[in-house]
RNA sequence: GGGAGAGUUCCCGAGUGGCCAAAGGGGGCAGACUGUAAAUCUGUUGCUUUUCGCUUCGAUGGUUCGAAUCCGUCCUCUCCCA
């Protein structure tokens, strides 16, 4: 099977500028392409996952990624896909955050012998100079066509600032120069990119008067239309301090059912064949080892086999018969707060950062919410005795280890 | 630059002198039901040493026994005209 069959198959791609051609070119190994990562964290995410995913599958078949980290474009800020502005990171920020990514792209793309390579659109952009680019790629864009774009129209109604008008111009110019410098004669990118990317085609084809492609991958959405990898607490991080190896098991363990053949297909390196086959067969209590499937390929894709096996491990001790287990994440409580060698269930509860204050254990114990060495506490002003160490189940799924320290 | 309007708790959004820790919805959390799913139902959702008390309605100063609500100044945003 081929690289674009693959693609297709696993119902990545969304867009594309020329079918055929870049067909051709990627089955071929021909393309040498490139994916643009903002630089708005000190991590990459999930989000960001997906295109990686898709610089190796396309390495895999000869072809050359070039990792584009937008150290110059993050200092305007992509308005797509967004209803307000975003906040300005300082050049500081900036600047910390893509030598982050470098440093985790690393584990997933071979940067060998020039297979692939990272570039930082700051070393070009920052030193532009206002009139020449005016003058040089202004006059390639029509402001009536660029109002048009779908991206732009939500925007229109609350508010769009020229700083971030002009992203779109910078994209196009990072493809124009690329194509240039390296050959670059592909961009990929996620499907709210689409219109940004087909700036630089149409620069390169108004500059240079040849054909550069682009190809735009379907947005990882869940069966309610949101984009995954988003918890209320933010993204779900591929850096293990931001997001611990079991954490992210979870995340993937507890999809919901309409989701996990798509995230199999998109998102793990599984034979096609081989989910095709699970999918048609798939009912009831099948679904429980469809997800720990994906929970354990991406854990190992991301945070190598041995802590996909420790996760999967603790899932199952925890989940299968509530013993102990020594991956469980742990919270150590300082000697010193124990009186009688004993402490409050509130105080346990705010420590492990299981409830964000006291009032909010409160409510949990009363509710029923906790469970201690899998004894229900329904007294919030109960204190626990500690020992070797206790259990902390709070609800179905959380559970916190508590030691001494 | 001129004119009009808006800023309320995680979000949307009521409230226009005391009965306001502030309606309603969304989201979150917990309980029931389950498959660590979805849907549904129930409870809960500022803090606290929990029936007392404390802090909160853009910021600040004032009027008042009492202010999210009235007045002054400032900041931010939106709309109309240029």
């Amino acid at each position: 099977m081929t690289v674009f069959e693959e693609l297709k198959r696993r119902g990545l791609l969304a867009q594309l500028t020329d079918e055929e051609e870049i067909k051709e070119l990627i089955n071929t190994g021909k393309a040498t392409f490139y994916i643009g990562f903002d630089p708005t964290a000190d991590s990459l995410h999930v989000g960001h996952f997906m295109a990686l995913c898709l610089m190796k599958r396309l390495q895999m078949a000869g072809n050359k990624p070039i990792a584009l980290v937008g150290g110059g474009t993050g200092m305007i800020g992509d308005p797509s896909g967004k209803t307000d502005m975003r906040k300005m990171l300082t050049k500081e920020t900036i600047e910390h955050n893509v030598e982050c990514f470098k440093k985790q792209m690393s584990r997933f793309i071979d940067f060998s012998d020039g297979k692939a390579m990272v570039v930082n659109n700051a070393d070009w952009l920052l030193d532009l100079n206002y009139i020449d680019v005016l003058r040089e790629v202004g006059a390639c864009f029509s402001v009536n066509k660029m109002l048009t774009f779908e991206c732009y129209k939500q925007r229109m109604e609350r508010g769009l600032t020229f700083l971030e008008f002009n992203y779109m111009i910078m994209q196009s110019y990072d493809f124009y120069k690329l194509f240039q410098d390296y050959g670059c004669n592909m961009q990929f990118g996620g499907d709210d990119q689409w219109a940004n990317m087909l700036g630089g085609t149409e620069l390169i084809r108004k500059k240079l008067g040849k054909d550069a492609y682009a190809m735009t991958i379907t947005l990882l959405l869940n069966s309610e239309g949101k984009k995954m990898g988003k918890t209320e607490k933010g993204a779900v991080w591929l850096d293990p301090e931001k997001t611990s190896p079991y954490d992210f098991f979870q995340y993937w363990r507890n999809v919901a059912d309409a989701d996990v053949i798509k995230c199999l297909k998109m998102l793990t390196f599984v034979p096609i064949e081989e989910i095709e086959e699970m999918e048609k067969t798939m009912q009831g209590a099948d679904f429980n080892k469809a997800k720990e499937l994906l929970a354990f390929e991406l854990t190992k894709l991301v945070h190598g086999e041995e802590e996909a096996q420790k996760a999967l491990t603790a899932a199952k001790a925890i989940f299968g018969s509530g013993s102990d287990s020594a991956d469980m994440p742990t919270t150590s409580i300082p000697t010193a707060d124990l009186v009688d060698g004993k402490i409050g269930i509130l105080d346990i509860l705010v420590h492990a950062k299981l409830a964000s204050s006291n009032s909010e254990g409160r409510r949990l114990v009363q509710q029923g919410g906790i469970s201690v060495n899998d004894e229900k506490i329904s007294d919030p002003s109960v204190k626990i005795e500690i020992g070797n160490g206790i259990i902390i189940k709070k609800g179905k799924k959380v559970f916190h280890k508590v030691v001494v320290k």
